[in-house]
DNA sequence: AAAACGTGGGT
DNA sequence: TACCCAAGTTT
């Protein structure tokens, strides 16, 4: 049994001392903060990197820089805007999040922990973050940052069946309630540059007098982990000159309300395609979270548009209007070829 | 309460 | 290449 460490001031000052030298503060959600810009920053960057936000971020603040500029936008909307970034709940959680604002709190941006755990896609980190960056009210966060320095810090075992609430304990008990938005973006930059996955650079760690696993080496993980299921998938793209014939996906296993070609998945016959004057088929793999997706895609080259007799919610799409619409990335690398 | 949910960075 | 895993939340 290992004690903590007694007092959690010298761990928050070492934190936010050394942000104050080396935070990243360049990061484009740290200029102008605002509830609704570190709330769209936050559920953009939950399971994703920041290299790999920070150009949808910009993209979607120059077009919604504000809870009043996204109050009018359709589901749609915020979809095309997340095209590509993936976990596509996230997209449609804001959509709901924002017209419970416009309902419930005259489309002001909650200012209260409570509030903001009531809206979908907030949890208790992303609340934390929020309360603790753009309100500068103490609340501890618990995202995979946090939880690697504090974990090595007091040598937690991870492989405990509680360490969750073992971690958001360690984690309130180590932040302190003064300089709050320095400590919170600390810690995060803290893990995100030094006390790093594979070789952390305990050297230049504020932490390393007082860590319980400085100089340590780290095994990856080896999770053991289910064998990923496989799915073939079959596609009919349809599209003239001017134009892709799109369907808007209805079920929940992946890319819900993303627009993708005629799903032919069950090979049934259909007669909803006329004859196509060219075609071609192509075929790709494409790697999901949870199932591995082999992918044939028919492409049907049509003259013009042409009437399609189905319930299936679909539309020919202007070619030039198709960043207007939320696409799954391997489909819309295919569709670039034909733009 | 384990599994679902996307995509890409980094080794 | 293959594999881990990333500013997590929801069901």
């Amino acid at each position: 049994m290992n004690s903590i460490n007694k007092n959690s001031q010298e761990f928050s000052e070492g934190v936010t001392n050394w942000y104050l030298l080396n935070g990243r503060e360049s990061l484009p959600w740290r200029r102008n903060v605002s509830g609704y810009k570190v709330w769209i920053s936050e559920i953009m960057l939950q399971q994703t990197q920041v290299k790999t936000v920070i150009p949808f971020y910009k993209k979607f603040i120059k077009k919604y820089p504000n809870l009043e500029s996204i109050s009018s936008a359709t589901e749609d909307d915020i979809l095309a805007l997340w095209s590509g970034l993936g976990f596509y709940r996230r997209a449609k959680n804001i959509y709901k999040s924002k017209e419970i604002i416009k309902k419930e709190y005259k489309n002001r941006f909650p200012r209260k922990f409570n509030e903001l755990m009531l809206l979908p896609g907030i949890g208790r980190s992303t609340a934390g973050a929020i309360m603790s960056i753009a309100y500068k009210k103490s609340y501890p966060i618990l995202d995979a940052n946090v939880k690697r320095v504090i974990s090595r810090y007091e040598k937690i075992d991870m492989s405990d069946k509680d360490v969750m609430k073992k971690l958001w304990m360690l984690s309130e008990f180590l932040t302190p309630i003064n300089n709050i938005f320095e400590y919170t973006q600390g810690i995060m930059d803290l893990g995100a540059t030094v006390c790093i996955s594979r070789s952390p650079n305990c050297i230049q760690c504020p932490l390393n007098q007082s860590c319980k696993s400085a100089y340590e080496t780290f095994d990856i993980n080896k999770k053991i982990k289910k064998e990923k299921s496989k799915k073939k998938i079959y596609f009919t793209l349809a599209h003239s000159k001017k134009s892709f014939l799109l369907f808007k996906k209805n079920d929940k296993t992946f890319w819900e309300s993303l627009w993708i070609p005629y799903d032919n998945q069950n090979l049934k016959k259909s007669n909803i395609f006329k004859e196509p004057y060219k075609s071609e088929v192509k075929n790709l793999n494409h790697a999901l979270s949870h199932v591995d997706l082999d992918i044939t895609i028919e492409i049907f080259d049509y003259k013009k548009p042409f009437k399609i007799e189905t319930n299936l919610e679909h539309q020919w799409i202007n070619k030039n209007q198709i960043d207007k619409f939320g696409l799954p990335k391997p489909i819309k690398s295919i569709i670039e070829n034909y733009v």
